[in-house]
DNA sequence: TTAATTTTTTAGACAAAACTAAAAATATTT
DNA sequence: AAATATTTTTAGTTTTGTCTAAAAAATTAA
């Protein structure tokens, strides 16, 4: 499998955790930044291989095998983050960029001996859960922070946005796996919220709460 | 640079420390298991980039720039295969057809991280010296093959007669850096050894034996 | 110093993965 | 349901890195 047939597979993966009836060329092209016509040709190769399941015009789904290899990447990707973060001290903003190079180093060994290293860690420093060698993987109960209700208490588990400028709002508000947070107050008219967070108040945006995981807080 | 590229530059890099006066075609597609003709194209395409010299039929060496390139590649590698022996517990022979993939992965911050955590190593799992994160590299204890003791294993690492007839021999006999020379026997009349070199026993004069540069194998 | 051999380069072709432009199928409006 | 708009596919190119076969240069041998 070339990086680019695994870059395909990764993508597909992801956009049908939303997507489950197939998925669109366009949204492929989209997050692949490359053309249509570029994802058709793909598609037809990724076919051949039995990676996808694909029909003209119909969108296209993963095979058992293509879900399997996809998951297998992803389980790269994210052993890789907990590597920088945990152990060379990269913060959650820098290691999504490494990582999409790193996913591709072909040896399973390689990636078994470094889950062993890293304590078979179930969850990447996004929060997003790393699929053990078999393919499973946890599922979280996890809410947006927007949805959530005012005076229980929760823990912040992981983010929807993950890109640099917003891991670097966090950073700055001390916001970061693990965090308590509790809903003050919530605004009618925009939806912002007063938050206590750890033992600070703080006020946020609407967007941002769109796009902070959380869980309910287990005593 | 492109993976490929990288290839080339190092491979001209190793090369070139037995051929300093130039790298030949044919030596290059020889490491690279590739066809001469391929050699020639990625010569002018290196060439155009400014990171070796080359004229026609008369070999190629590396640009100042194209030296500190391919040291960064060999630093690279070296560093990753510290790493996968001293952190992941891959033995020394495992190693280096996973650092051939981890050497490509492009980010200077990963790579001088990755040297501070394992507390910046100068030689890798085989005893080759690392190079600095300027390019520096420390020299490595080497004796002449004439030196050698019986049964000892080592390994080549350079020669002292630069001369066209020599490295043309070295060619011909398939002696090359990182050769595996064990001595079986010595003549005590002429000073000429029979060698076990990688797989194969050998007769050498000690005029050979006196131009060769070994280092002890460790492990 | 010619002749033979080896090495290297040129020329032309191919596969992978991308592109553009145009055609075809599907979806959305009116 | 017809017209319009959007999405997807096809057809034909391009680039990168490889290949084969043949020509050219350099080296070695006679």
């Amino acid at each position: 499998m070339t990086t680019s047939e695994e870059n395909y597979i990764k993508v597909i993966y992801h956009l049908s955790l939303v997507s489950p009836k197939g998925v669109n060329t366009n949204a492929i092209a989209g997050m692949l930044v490359t053309k249509a016509s570029s994802v058709t040709d793909m598609l037809k190769k990724l076919a051949d291989k039995d990676l996808v399941s694909y029909q003209k015009y119909q969108g296209v789904t993963l095979t058992e095998s293509g879900l399997l290899s996809a998951k297998m990447i992803v389980r790269k990707h994210r052993l890789w983050e907990v590597f920088l973060v945990e152990k060379l001290n990269f913060s959650w903003d820098e290691v999504h960029e490494i990582a999409e190079e790193l996913e591709h180093i072909q040896s399973e060994k390689l990636i078994n001996k470094l889950d062993e290293f890293l304590d078979f860690p179930t969850f990447d420093p996004h929060g997003d859960p790393i699929p053990d060698k078999n393919g499973s993987v946890k599922k979280v109960d996890k809410l947006l922070l927007s949805e959530a209700k005012i005076g229980q208490d929760y823990q912040c588990v992981g983010v929807k946005d993950t890109s640099v400028s917003f891991l670097q709002f966090l950073d700055k508000q001390k916001i970061s796996l693990g965090s308590k947070i509790k809903i003050i107050s919530k605004e009618d008219f925009d939806a912002s919220q007063t938050i206590q967070l750890n033992t600070r108040t703080l006020v946020i945006s609407n967007k941002i709460a769109e796009n902070i995981f959380i869980k309910i807080q287990v005593k």
